[in-house]
DNA sequence: TATATCATTGAAGCATACTTTAAAGTCAAG
DNA sequence: CTTGACTTTAAAGTATGCTTCAATGATATA
């Protein structure tokens, strides 16, 4: 069992944030002591890896609640939690395609600046069109 | 040269998005018609790929107006620009790796609820640790 | 047992990134 | 030359995800 700034050191997440997810409904399970005190047991500290996991993924708190109710609910919601994560994979399947061609931009934009930071001028890209027929990779990047 | 409209379906990008990308300071380049009507340039087509870009890898408007600066500025912050890209290299870097982890535990998770769902109920995976010897790589990713 | 540190709550506040509204002017087709 | 669609602005509003506040109670250590 842990306190909540235990939980919060743990996972670098700040107690009020804590606070807020359980209030959320995000952490259904999260116990309490005589005093009023909060309680986090392993299972809760499981809820809040995969609550990490979702967000990362581009879900929404709300969204989450969804999943925490489904839990909740048990073994009838366990086609609902796997249709889920089956949502979430082509989602981070898509952040990545989304990501490599974010990428590609800001690898040209480095080649860009560090071309022009060497020719003291950004004039270097625009004067003579033929740097793109060293490099036709480029032209293409621009166009998209 | 483009009107908002034009410019707000080649991109997908409300026009009153565009608009407050201008007012923030993100589009320093948009002309005007007489009649005051935003004119959209191939310049300015560019700079809203790069904006899409630099949004992509984390950046916030404001950080991105910074750049909007450097770019009226010229030459003298070739070095900050390329700085900047550089920068975001590393950050979209980041975030493969982290998309890459957040990836493992969807894909546990799928491999968890189908074997739930077959079985009928999620307690195949609590009754019998015998699972974690064949599965062993379940526990590294649930410890991470 | 004092006292510093930690926890609780509801409610208000805040930062970001838009989005909507309202009133007014512009454009283009018939 | 009208009419309907488009554009302009400043200002207010919205959604999300926290974060802060203020008042109060719990815990731990010297």
């Amino acid at each position: 069992m842990y306190t909540i700034r235990e939980v919060s050191e743990m996972f670098g997440i700040p107690a009020t944030t804590l606070r807020y997810y359980d209030k959320e409904g995000l952490l259904p399970y999260v116990g309490r002591k005589d005093s009023g005190y909060r309680e986090f047991s392993d299972h809760d500290i499981q809820m809040l890896r995969v609550i990490e996991c979702l967000k990362k993924s581009g879900m929404s708190i709300k969204e989450i609640r969804q999943f925490a109710d489904w839990v909740q609910m048990g073994d009838v919601s366990l086609k609902e939690r796997l249709e889920m994560f089956q949502n979430r994979k082509r989602a981070v399947e898509q952040q990545m395609e989304e990501l490599k061609k974010t990428m590609d931009l800001i690898d040209y934009k480095c080649w860009y600046y560090e071309t022009a930071l060497a020719a003291g001028t950004e004039a270097v890209h625009s004067q003579n069109k033929s740097e793109h027929d060293r490099t036709p990779e480029c032209e293409i990047l621009l166009k998209q």
